[in-house]
DNA sequence: ATGTGC
């Protein structure tokens, strides 16, 4: 049963939904039909107060009562925290999503980035900053999502004449797709770190975690060759045309994971919240639970740094080339940093930190522009920029209404090579780059812009995965 | 962005 169905039935959203799905289970194992259940969800509903002993439906009763009497008490803000928007080209859900997080007891102020659409919670390309409390869905799911930039010392025409080389170090020296792992797995110090062991999550997860290194995942991830024309001093390489290998990735498997498990510990610590805030409960910073959650995040971070470290170094090694200069950050991940002379926590969820003279990534899509930028510390603008283009419509959509025809055309024009990828991250899924570094020219100055030549990412994600349990099968058989 | 239970 769907949580949109629980809700038609009266369930509140959230722990609500969470409650009854765990009855589901339970009364569908015992052998009731589907319309018993929702017989029996209507019941509770109606009456919660009645059936808070049952032994299938006790917890949702109890969790309803919960909520009912803690929404009745909460009372929202009168006014809500200010915020402001960079570019105009948005789904209004994305903006209303943004206006409510500001509406958080705790927020102190927000800024919605120009590539912005709708997420879980805060929108993708929303910051948000709070007062002593941490979201982990204004984090993100995929928790310390990165991007690493290096400049090599090869030649631009080395990226068509060596192009078997560079896809044969892309094929053995990272992996692709959800799920993906290295066997024997690579090896890095922080795996080593303390944090594994003190929390239970991570302890849970640190197998697959070291397996996980040095992987690339799925969904827009990627790595990529391109010819990187630097406008200005700050690589420290002098102007000109570089050849640069560029890769986005970030915590994997295990960055999801920390990141459920706090975001439902948080909305079990607010059933106060009313659905549209629902996705947005916090932990306060001083609490062991908050404490807890900024361990593993920040240890997702250097995990997530340590995955592109590996990337690049067997990428450059297999090439046997050097790294003329570098530059990396995170865009999910949140921030203790000062905002008119506050301390808060600054959230980035999909967007890039740009503190005065900081350098970040930008990245276009697989066949346009990205770019290298110094944050110009614009403090409206929380000191951040977009992360990307941004999605112009939904995956589904863009499978539907492209084909790969159009697709190839448009790469073969930018002279790109498409190693593999899926149908929903072609370059007219996006939103249009350059409109996009144009709204924020007050957030960040251009350093260098890259253009993709040689890129990787993981194929479609249902048809590999449907294909890899059709194999699985017939081993079996 | 990510897999997991049927």
């Amino acid at each position: 049963m769907k949580a949109a169905r629980l809700k038609e039935l009266g369930v509140p959203a959230g722990i609500g939904v969470d409650a009854a799905l765990g009855g589901v289970k339970q009364a569908m194992k015992s052998g009731q039909t589907v319309e018993d259940v929702e017989q029996a969800i209507l019941a509770v509903v109606d009456a919660p107060k009645l059936l808070t002993e049952d032994e299938v439906w006790g917890n949702l009763a109890r969790t309803i009562v919960r909520v009912t009497e803690a929404r009745a008490r909460f009372s929202g803000r009168d006014e809500a925290a200010p915020w402001q928007q960079w570019g105009d080209n948005f789904e209004p859900a994305a903006i209303d999503q943004m206006a409510q997080a500001c509406k958080l007891p705790i927020s102190v102020a927000g800024a919605l980035m120009p590539d912005a659409h709708v997420g879980y919670g805060l929108p993708i390309g929303g910051v948000l900053a709070t007062d002593n409390a941490v979201i982990p869905y204004a984090v993100g799911v995929d928790i310390a999502c990165r991007m690493k930039l290096s400049v090599l010392d090869l030649l631009v025409p080395d990226i068509v004449a060596y192009q078997e080389d560079l896809i044969e170090a892309l094929e053995k020296e990272t992996r692709f797709g959800t799920g993906c792992t290295f066997k024997p797995g690579r090896q890095h110090e922080v795996m080593d770190d303390p944090a594994w062991e003190e929390i239970p999550i991570l302890r849970k997860h640190h197998n697959k975690a070291a397996k996980q290194l040095g992987t690339s995942g799925g969904g827009n991830h990627f790595v990529e060759f391109g010819v990187l024309e630097v406008l200005s001093e700050d690589l420290g390489i002098g102007r000109g045309k570089y050849v640069a290998m560029l890769s986005h990735s970030g915590s994997r498997g295990t960055g999801e994971k920390v990141a459920k498990h706090y975001s439902a510990l948080a909305r079990q610590l607010h059933p106060e919240l009313p659905e549209e805030l629902s996705h947005l409960a916090w932990l306060d910073m001083d609490s062991p639970e908050g404490r807890e959650y900024w361990q593993a995040m920040e240890l997702m971070g250097r995990y997530s740094a340590a995955n592109h470290e590996l990337i690049h170094k067997h990428v450059v090694d297999h090439l046997g080339c050097e790294v003329l200069a570098g530059v990396e950050n995170h865009h999910n991940f949140a921030w203790k940093e000062a905002h008119k002379g506050r301390e808060v926590v600054v959230h980035r969820k999909g967007a890039t930190p740009a503190t005065n003279g900081v350098l970040g990534v930008i990245p276009g899509s697989m066949a346009t522009s990205g770019f290298v930028v110094r944050g110009k510390g614009n403090e409206e603008g929380l000191n951040s920029a977009s992360h990307g283009a941004g999605r112009a419509m939904s995956r589904v959509e863009a499978e539907r209404r492209f084909t790969w025809a159009e697709a190839n055309e448009f790469l073969k024009k930018k002279k790109v090579h498409l190693v593999s990828g899926g149908l929903d991250e072609v370059p007219m899924a996006y939103k249009d780059i350059e409109a996009v570094m144009a709204a924020q020219e007050d957030l960040v100055e251009q350093v260098a812009r890259f253009e993709p030549r040689l890129v990787k990412m993981a194929p479609s994600g249902k048809v590999s995965s449907r294909r890899r349990k059709e194999r699985q099968q017939r081993k079996r058989k």
